[in-house]
DNA sequence: ATGGTCGCGGAGCGA
């Protein structure tokens, strides 16, 4: 089983890029991040007629995340429990079943610029209550993915030129602290395993500015994380870079995971 | 140091 994440920043504007990575990387199941539309402005009548499977978590103008599978989408849930009043759309997850049942949790965390601020205390809001989600995804004992733009640096390797982010809502210290206190639940990073003391990427977001693709100035943002069960089943995990190249693409590239599911 | 690019929605914000 196939699963992949990919922020297409607008799913108007990422007609062409969505469905000829859809076609060319073959996921069975794909979350997806930055809609930037309601419900009903997703395209969802388009892709069940290519036999998607399709939920739609939308909010008008900003965020909003989806997700497609070639399985039946089973116990559905949108939005980050432990706050009602956050009104947000960031975050869809559902059970999936191949050879085995996968739980897919797929994320679009604040960014939390500036920094401080009170966009950052949402963003720290934000992670604390995921941490807490995570936490009972693990208890479940179901193999989980736990995927998706997670707007976090982890590590100076992560960035092209790390001095550039160091006063960033995505790179500073409490930020990290934050991630690591998830990931050290007994997450699996399944990008950073397949080459573990890589010195330099790789990265899953260039800038639309400043060249930044051109000159590979990236940043790795956009990440996989395993439960143990999960990362028993992993067979392969990888980023789609040339995504990034293609025909108007999205600032993010797509990355994926193969489990033995 | 500054400004640079996108998408959404139809000005300015978010990233």
């Amino acid at each position: 089983m196939k699963i992949a994440s990919f922020n297409i920043n607008g799913v108007r504007a990422r007609t062409h890029a969505l469905d000829a990575w859809l076609e060319d990387a073959q996921p069975d199941v794909a979350v997806l991040q930055e809609i930037k539309t309601q419900d009903e402005g997703f395209p969802t009548a388009f892709y069940e007629d290519k036999g998607w499977h399709v939920a739609v978590h939308g909010q008008k103008g900003f965020n909003g995340v989806a997700m497609l599978s070639r399985l039946p989408i089973e116990d559905l849930s949108l939005g980050l429990p432990g706050d009602d009043t956050d009104e947000q759309a960031r975050l869809i997850e559902a059970t999936v079943v191949g050879k085995t049942a996968v739980h897919v949790c797929g994320i679009y965390l604040p960014n939390g610029n500036p920094a401080p601020g009170p966009k950052y205390d949402y963003k720290l809001a934000w992670m604390e209550r995921l941490r807490l989600h995570a936490a009972a995804m693990l208890a479940y004992e179901v193999p989980t993915v736990l995927l998706g733009d997670f707007n976090v640096i982890p590590e100076p390797r992560d960035a092209a030129k790390p001095e550039n982010w160091v006063d960033d809502a995505l790179f500073l210290p409490q930020t990290r602290a934050a991630f690591r206190r998830i990931v050290n639940q007994g997450w699996t990073d399944a990008i950073r395993i397949r080459d573990p003391h890589a010195t330099r990427g790789p990265f899953t977001f260039w800038d639309y500015q400043r060249l930044s693709w051109e000159r590979d100035n990236g940043i790795r943002i956009d990440h996989l994380l395993l439960s143990a069960h999960a990362a028993d089943l992993m067979v392969d995990a990888g980023i789609d870079r040339a995504v990034r190249g293609g025909e108007k693409p999205s600032d993010h590239v797509p990355v994926w995971v193969e489990l033995d599911a």
